[in-house]
DNA sequence: CTGAAAGCGCTTACAG
DNA sequence: CTGAAAGCGCTTACAG
């Protein structure tokens, strides 16, 4: 049989198709009796709204756009998830938009995907979420736009986030509570705005415990498994050396784990490791990995939610919030305990 | 200023729509004059047509639908980027559609999906590229698909996909030529057609090799990390025990490598590993994991192309290969030495 | 090689 | 609360 069409439906149940649109569009003015009708005449025909007619004649595409560029593939992949989540709930589609800010043509290609799909929301995830000029382009067009975990400049949109220096001074307070005084501290890329929070928060609990940053513990990541693997080598090549090294991100604290493998040092006898962001190798590895879950899944949700919410909430023109805030946990593995293992 | 259409870049070029049509098609039928004419129009314009309106005017929406169950992200990220870039380059967009097989109203959610997004194809990955539910249900819709890696019932469907069985023969023989003699084998999930090839694959090049497979050197997993942990200890309980443990996949060879971290074994002194995917851990744990390596982002390109291909060439009704086969590599790394460590 | 016109399946003022 | 009708921006026979 050929798809149904709203004019299948309205002849079906006897209303015309205005009526039916309405009522496929949730609004209100419409009796339960003809509603019921026309839903029931829906149900039958197995009648799915044509997107494209929906789209063209209107004003909402029903899709929504994830930019992303860069991708930690278990981050993108919980990012996906929670958007689609979100989105499906609403009838909406998520377009799966990689980009690469290194090419010259991010610019047409953003500028083609917005004329060409009109799509109703942008999400803009890490690296994505902090590149100006593709912010700048969204806001030209005029489509709105929410950035996760953005690293700078934040008021300037809508973003949902998770405290990055709280959640960091938590973990060096567990820590120090541990008995951990000399604790090194490997930094994440400089570029990444959530990197300086991080280790605002590390500073933030190592002076509230009364206990000084000592410089020659603390050491410039970028966020690679390289870049963890050096910093150990650096910061265990101090005297008196630390007994713990809290990393911002889980992969340098692999590098890290790797450097105590090679050097003989038991984890966590000898040396204590902590990561951040809990991704799936940090409890593969061996010992598995103390670290910081953040909520990515839920911060997605989030994001698609302040999108759609403006659209399915005609005339209720509440004010969204700009800003949301979601909470971390700590998790504690196999990687950490007191100093000497006692 | 506004959105250009399609009819403003006729009167700037001095043509009908019908003309500006053709030429942002690609159409044959037009003079080189005319044709330069209106891309200048359109290039100074800004235009680029609305999907909306040629999706409901046409028939094709420019839509691939990427479906995908149970991801492994890393996976599922490099099969999305090899898709996105095929598209890409044709105009076409991804949508990303995680599904849950468990759930009741897959056969509902991918109907919906079809009528009202009406894709112009299907990309079907693993898990989803064994549902014999969700094929049927593509089918009756008449939507073209391509399956990835299907483990089982291939000649149902164009595919592309690895040989796995050649893969696993090839590392089995490695591991021989390094002079191991006693290669133990876990097994993949057994639901998952390749484990089955890659098991093959293993016993191929065994008796090739003039060994005997001993029943007490292969075990059963389920390609979890746990899994691969305890099929490592039933295996290390044998006599004479493996001086090499080849793994149907990475995350399975980290759980044979932890193993031999708390048992004391030296790898690869005293236990070569090998497993198979080159996952983004096998080179990030230590020592880096000796694998194979999958074409994943080629696989998906492939998969795009096959799709994509057949709507691009109107009037070229080239047979199309129905299946195609990509090459795997064999990456040697720090997990695999001769036995005794010689 | 190119025009004029119908039609894709919806939404949305405009009337009632 | 509901009809009749215009229009969204394209593609595509139908003519020439």
């Amino acid at each position: 049989m050929a798809i149904a069409t709203i004019f299948d439906v309205a002849k079906a149940a006897g209303v015309s198709i205005k009526t039916v649109s309405l009522v496929m569009n949730g609004h209100a003015n419409v009796s339960e009796q003809t509603r019921a009708r026309v839903l029931k005449a829906a149900e039958e025909l197995h009648y799915t709204p044509n997107q494209s007619a929906r789209s063209l004649a209107g004003s909402r595409s029903f899709l929504i756009g994830l930019l992303y560029d860069n991708p930690i593939p278990s981050y993108i992949t919980t990012v996906q998830m929670g958007a689609v989540s979100f989105c499906r709930k609403n009838g909406y589609h998520l377009m799966s938009e990689p980009i690469d800010s290194t090419m010259d043509n991010v610019d047409q290609h953003v500028t083609q995907l917005l004329t060409t799909l009109r799509p109703d929301g942008i999400i803009l995830a890490p690296l994505a979420t902090d590149s100006v000029a593709l912010i700048e382009r969204i806001e030209a067009f005029g489509t709105p736009y929410v950035r996760i975990a953005p690293g700078s400049d934040r008021e300037r949109s809508p973003h949902v986030l998770m405290s990055d220096k709280e959640a960091a001074a938590a973990m060096t307070a567990y820590l120090i509570g541990l008995g951990h005084r000399d604790i090194g501290f490997v930094k994440g890329h400089e570029k990444h705005g959530a990197s300086h929070l991080r280790f605002e928060g590390y500073v933030t609990a190592m002076r509230a415990a009364g206990l000084g940053v000592r410089d020659d513990l603390v050491a410039q990541g970028d966020f690679s498994f390289q870049s963890g693997f050096e910093a150990a080598l650096s910061l265990l090549d101090t005297d008196p050396r630390p007994t713990a090294i809290f990393c911002s991100n889980d992969e340098m604290a692999l590098g890290v784990m790797s450097v105590a493998h090679r050097e003989g040092l038991h984890v966590p006898r000898d040396l204590s490791i902590a990561g951040f962001d809990d991704a799936p190798s940090a409890s593969v590895v061996w010992p598995p990995l103390t670290t910081i879950h953040q909520p990515i899944f839920e911060m997605a949700e989030a994001a698609a939610e302040m999108l759609i919410a403006r659209k399915s909430a005609p005339g209720a023109d509440a004010p969204q919030p700009k800003s949301r805030t979601l909470d971390f946990s700590l998790v504690v593995r196999g990687s950490t305990a007191p100093p000497g293992g006692a």
